[in-house]
DNA sequence: ACACTTATCGTCAAGTTGACAATAAAGAAA
DNA sequence: TTTCTTTATTGTCAACTTGACGATAAGTGT
């Protein structure tokens, strides 16, 4: 803390030049595959933790705002042209103490989307792969800088929201079955749903989804029924997500 | 987004010398008084928007982390020798488009905490002072930069958190009596709960509340018993918020 | 003692949840 | 084709929670 009598003014600090930061964005993007929850890392180029994993991200330009930034570190270091998900600020993290070069403020962003194709390893750009959350989580892979803590705190917000929200259906296409769904709840809580009772919710709550009047097929067993999000739940970019689900769908505790 | 025959390699800006931004970190500190929401405001001593209201903030210190300058800044802008109350990160804005300076990112913080006195006016410093919420986001207040948009975003969230987190008790002393906390759920959804109904929730969850013992005594009507925290729900500075209540307690919709 | 105010306990119908039976509709196997 | 297997979807039922509100308890002010 400033010594008070430097600055009697607690304004004052203002009219000193501020001190300036490099900031980054960091994306957690999170995917559902293989009945697990994955997470999209780069292997690093450029010290420190060359040849490291790392979540894709970079310096933030002149004039740029957030979501902007973070669209577009997606788009050079994974590939993805058109943002494939819901992209949503997770939280800032810094300055201090966090990167060996010295004080580095980095603000988290979230993405939730369908499992899509990332630059692949070969080029002589960096490779981005999805990676178990659960490997991330208990240790097994290493991760440079604090982005273990920062994947850990998405992977806790994701859990919460779908606990009120439709962004469940963010890890899906436009249209999907209600097991689709679920299989998406059960990768990101961990648990599983009985699919009766969760059908009976999805479809029970008013202004979550909206039948299609078309089936799946294809697939083993009975084909079902599938939906799309209704008009009131429709997650569009940088608008507000609605709290649909009220009651909310409560994860199994304990 | 950079021209890709100039950054070929995705990572190649980390090796140009990053943009710098000024951060701050702005408060919005929320207390409950007289049956509504209010929340610390000081007067600016300088340009811009010289005279007119904003949230406490100031700019991050190097060597700094971002709760310790918005703590900080709260003592230095509002006197506040101790934290009163739960302080948490709530979003970051910026750095495009917000300040006429330029560009600069500020990171807003959320402090909940029980009506504590602020440095008074007639100071050469700064007039720190609570303002009602609701001045605020229907535009009667006119805030500087674009702190009305993170007033509404701070009430937002702290609106969620009672429904879930023991966060609630933030705004009452460490004992108070059933009705008290209840002011506090009045006042930030800005409905009436029926006393009967809330008593039984809030004492009826396990893990939420734990009885005194003791009575509160000179108020009118039949003395309250006093609860405090229970210990699984007690709030820790910079530790994770339980989410005890559960099923959540839910603001009355439509 | 009496009125008034607030706290706390009960009651009851309606809605929600968790556990699980039963049926439906497809493809695969016999 | 008939049967088996798999998944989808509809029900059922008891336990629990919620919202509305009656009744009683225990203080203060007159």
């Amino acid at each position: 803390m400033a010594p008070t009598h430097v600055h009697a003014d607690p304004a004052a600090h203002a009219h000193l030049r501020p001190a300036r930061f490099p900031v980054t964005v960091d994306v957690v993007a999170l995917t559902v595959g293989g009945g697990e929850l994955r997470v999209l890392l780069i292997n690093r180029l450029i010290e420190p933790f060359k040849g490291g994993l790392a979540l894709p991200g970079g310096f933030v330009l002149p004039g740029e705002d957030l979501m902007g930034a973070a669209a577009r570190e997606l788009a050079e270091e994974a590939g993805v042209a058109r943002l494939p998900g819901h992209l949503e600020q997770l939280q800032s993290y810094g300055p201090a103490g966090r990167d060996p070069r010295g004080d580095v403020l980095t603000v988290a962003h979230l993405l939730l989307a369908p499992n899509f194709p990332v630059l692949a390893a070969g080029s002589d750009a960096a490779h981005a792969g999805w990676h178990p959350v659960s490997g991330v989580l208990d240790g097994e892979l290493d991760l440079a800088f604090d982005h273990r803590q920062i994947v850990s705190d998405a992977v806790e917000r994701a859990r919460s929201k779908l606990e009120y929200s439709p962004l469940g259906a963010a890890f899906c296409g436009e249209e999907f079955t209600i097991a689709q769904l679920r299989t998406v709840y059960e990768a990101v809580w961990g648990t599983r749903l009985d699919p009766r009772n969760f059908h009976r919710k999805a479809t029970g709550t008013p202004g979550f989804l909206e039948d299609t009047g078309t089936m799946s097929a294809g697939e083993a067993g009975r084909p079902a029924a599938l939906f799309r999000l209704a008009p009131e739940s429709r997650i569009v970019a940088g608008g507000p997500v609605r709290a649909v689900l009220n009651p909310p769908l409560m994860r199994p505790r304990g």
